[in-house]
DNA sequence: CGCCCCGCTTACCCGCAGGTTAGCAGCCGG
DNA sequence: CCGGCTGCTAACCTGCGGGTAAGCGGGGCG
């Protein structure tokens, strides 16, 4: 698989990995759909995403500004407002997740109908 | 994102989680691998990864066989042997794990390139 | 009989993602 | 001056994925 090399998949699995890190973790996704959606601030943020804590939130922000996915810009004021933006590079995503989702869809599909039975 | 739609999104996400859920855990895609290369008996699968438990290795196979990737298949003996194999199914995934494997390449290059700096 | 191989299972431990609660500095409105 | 909102951080806990070690029933082999 992957090229019909078995080297070539160890060698992959790195790369496949780094992706998967990024897509992971319960919060990474939601954050992305509700700033593409046009939601900024922190605290709107955290009211978009119901469940999310504030922690967390935080954290999963800072992961992402530093994967280039989204950029963090303070406002001095006063008052300081600070609002994050997915960059355009986060949407060199959307074929990946796209395919996930497919994927998942169909394999849903698969389970519920020969399961079952 | 993802149609445009945000409700989509939620809609989504369960699919996306279950996609996630089976290419995940550390030693899935190696497992995967390994049966597509033609290792078939639990012992030699053991071996062709290194590093994995025999404890894990068996619940991963449980669960690849649940996800209908894999089929588990004793031939009574005596001695009883068990094989596995790697459905055709399991090919479905390809798309998905090279789609991922390329973002993460190109995603890793972009990272060196512009992190260091 | 003694020993190793196969295909597991059991019991225990550990690290880390993530949840919960609290708090804090800065600003504002009343 | 009091209370509330914003954007966080700190301290604590829990669950779960996964690692480690050991063992076990069945069989083959010398």
């Amino acid at each position: 698989m992957l090229e019909h090399s078995n080297t070539h998949c160890i060698a992959a699995m790195p790369f496949l990995r780094n992706a998967m890190a990024i897509i992971n973790g319960k919060w990474k996704l939601p954050i992305l759909m509700a700033l593409r959606s046009g939601v900024r601030r922190f605290r709107d943020l955290e009211r978009s995403i119901p469940g999310i804590s504030s922690k967390v939130l935080a954290k999963e922000l800072k992961d992402l500004e530093a994967q280039q996915l989204l950029k963090r810009t303070v406002h001095p004021g006063p008052p300081v407002a600070v609002d994050y933006e997915a960059l355009p590079y986060a949407e060199t995503l959307d074929p990946v997740i796209f395919m996930l989702r497919d994927w998942g869809m169909q394999h849903q599909q698969r389970l519920d109908e020969t399961g079952p039975q």
